[in-house]
DNA sequence: AACACCGCCTGAGCGC
DNA sequence: TGCGCTCAGGCGGTGT
């Protein structure tokens, strides 16, 4: 499950193998993964019969023919900037990867896999995959920078760079759970479920605590375990819980630094009461009820 | 306006 | 062994 962390390593793993290469082979196995100028509003339907390559895709929409210059991540989404301008946003969804291999290597039958480019560096060829089996995640093509920004623009500072001072505006005047807010993208991009829930507990906080009802010095806090907590994963090459792993097929190793993720039950690590579980937010939850105080 | 909640989608894991 | 159920969860759309 890419979150923040897990997206910078992939980003980090194909960019060597895409920067500076050319684009000279695009094709789109299913048409309704990639969302171009022109599609109807809010995306390509994703009903029956939206499979397949039902209307022509711009091949320049999939940088066909392009140079990309640039691989930039903000949050989850993972943007491949072409010489041409063009961008074509990745996002990775709960299940998604993109993978590398050289194009000499046997071709090995990918199930999922919903668009392919062939791109060359002059050094000679790679393949590279978008597999995605439950489409969660899309590729959105872009028409110029000025899109891109436009876009990301609704997304708050990522999450490894955000300030006490941000999350705090964010955070001001809000009755919703603290950790509903950290899963709001516009409010820090790139924490997910399991960050949220490791975060909170890295700052002692309540995940259902309201936002509006922590003080200044548990803000600064918590900005700065979310800083930690998504430094450290990076660092550990991301958390590999099922199909995670980065652009070379490289498993992380950031889940076995978990605290509370997947840990309801056990013993806090550090008072060794049972860590509870629960729904926040509508999403599995674990904390420690010692540790993180109450929700009031 | 702010927030709650649903539906999308497939595979893993479980109980019977 | 095998079937069918539940769960996982980001995010955009809709409802309150």
């Amino acid at each position: 499950m890419p979150e923040g962390p897990e997206v910078e390593r992939v980003r980090r793993s194909v960019e060597p193998a895409l920067v500076g290469a050319r684009v000279v082979g695009a094709r789109l196995l299913r048409r309704d993964v990639l969302t171009a100028p022109g599609d109807p509003p809010g995306g390509w339907s994703r009903g029956r019969g939206a499979a397949g390559p039902a209307r022509p895709v711009p091949r320049a929409a999939m940088l066909l023919g392009q140079s990309i210059v640039a691989l930039e991540r903000r949050g989850k989404q993972l943007a491949i900037v072409a010489d041409s301008g063009r961008v074509l946003l990745v996002h990775l969804g709960m299940t998604g990867r993109l993978l590398v291999t050289p194009a000499g290597e046997p071709e090995r039958s990918m199930p999922h896999t919903h668009a392919r480019w062939v791109v060359d560096r002059g050094d000679g060829a790679a393949v590279l995959r978008f597999i995605d089996p439950r489409r969660f995640g899309g590729l959105w093509a872009l028409v110029d920078r000025a899109a891109l920004e436009a876009r990301w623009r609704g997304l708050g500072p990522d999450a490894l760079e955000v300030s006490g001072r941000a999350l705090a505006g964010a955070l001001a005047g809000s009755r919703r759970p603290v950790k509903a807010a950290l899963l709001d993208q516009g409010v820090v991009a790139g924490v997910g479920n399991i960050y949220a829930d490791e975060a909170l507990f890295a700052a002692g906080l309540h995940p259902a605590r309201p936002s509006a009802s922590i003080d200044r010095r548990g803000v600064w806090r918590l900005a700065a375990a979310i800083r930690r907590v998504t430094a450290r994963a990076v660092a550990a090459g991301g958390s590999t819980i099922r199909d995670y792993t980065d652009g070379q097929g490289t498993p992380g190793r950031a889940q076995e630094r978990h605290r509370v993720y997947g840990r309801g039950g056990r013993a806090c690590v550090r008072c060794g009461v049972a860590l509870e579980c629960g729904i926040v937010a509508q999403r599995t939850t674990v904390w420690c009820p010692a540790c993180q105080g109450s929700a009031w």
